[in-house]
DNA sequence: ATGCACCCTGTAGCCGCTACAGGGTCAAGG
DNA sequence: CCTTGACCCTGTAGCGGCTACAGGGTGCAT
């Protein structure tokens, strides 16, 4: 006897849904039944979740975890794959937070302009209605 | 006749796909028709899907924009809404930035762990495998 | 009249969940 | 023994913001 979906869920900080979907996807495999069809999941199950959860609590997309979950299965293999798909991952986040200070600075610059008045002098309002008086490439 | 919807589209750096989605979700007001039905939109229509799409760009998302939109239409309102709407989003985007600089320090220091070799002696594959191998709280 | 670029509607799919509805299981308390 | 309540099951549909068809119509040039 294992854990139940409840257990491992809060073992895991998830939820019955959303351990559910990973089976449905593959991602986790079938655990066992009880008599009852109760899920009766196993150390290796709470060891393959938390491997997932802190993959995505990382960012990484369910099929970099897919392709991460098969490497850390099978040890010989070499682990450039691992770090090809760990790189591409923090390139993609590097690039993301190099977009959104793009978007921070121009946010930020059209908020410290709004005075307060009605929405005629509003510079939010005039900046979002031309991109031409926007001081950065932002998208 | 004003513009069909491929040239709004172009006109506007979207696809006909988004613009119809637009209209069917109310953001777009419905166009006019011709005698072949097809949508012809104004210059009031070009403003508006300028409007929409520069705020997209800046990250608000469709519940916002209609707010803000339904400001841009009412001249005499209090820009207050606007100030509180465009604030609120980048209190949003700072945070996002925050979290995002945590996750690409810890892949960083992932990342450069790795020395190559086989899977079994991996730091990629073994900090995601143990979350107190890492550094920074993420998640 | 034929080809081609464009337009139309309607529906389904993407990601990673989340939220039901409508039922079954199981242990504790009366 | 029966009920209550917490938990579990399956299946389906929804979220946001598009995107991608299929299957058909329009309009203009050759």
């Amino acid at each position: 006897m294992g854990l139940k979906i409840g257990a491992l869920a809060r073992a895991t900080g998830t939820t019955p849904e959303t351990i559910r979907y990973y089976e449905r996807t593959g991602l986790l495999p079938k655990p066992a039944r009880t008599d009852g069809n109760y899920r009766d999941f196993s150390a290796e199950h709470l060891r393959r979740l938390s491997f997932i959860r802190h993959a995505r609590g990382l960012g990484f997309d369910i099929a970099d975890i897919r392709s991460l979950a098969a490497l850390a299965d099978d040890p010989d293999q070499d682990c450039a794959q691992a770090d090809r798909i760990a790189s591409g991952h923090l390139d993609a986040v590097e690039r993301k937070i190099e977009q959104l200070a793009r978007l921070r600075n121009e946010l930020r610059h059209m908020v410290a302009q709004c005075r307060g008045g009605s929405v005629a002098t509003c510079r939010i309002l005039h900046v979002l209605s031309d991109h031409d008086l926007c001081t950065e490439e932002h998208s």
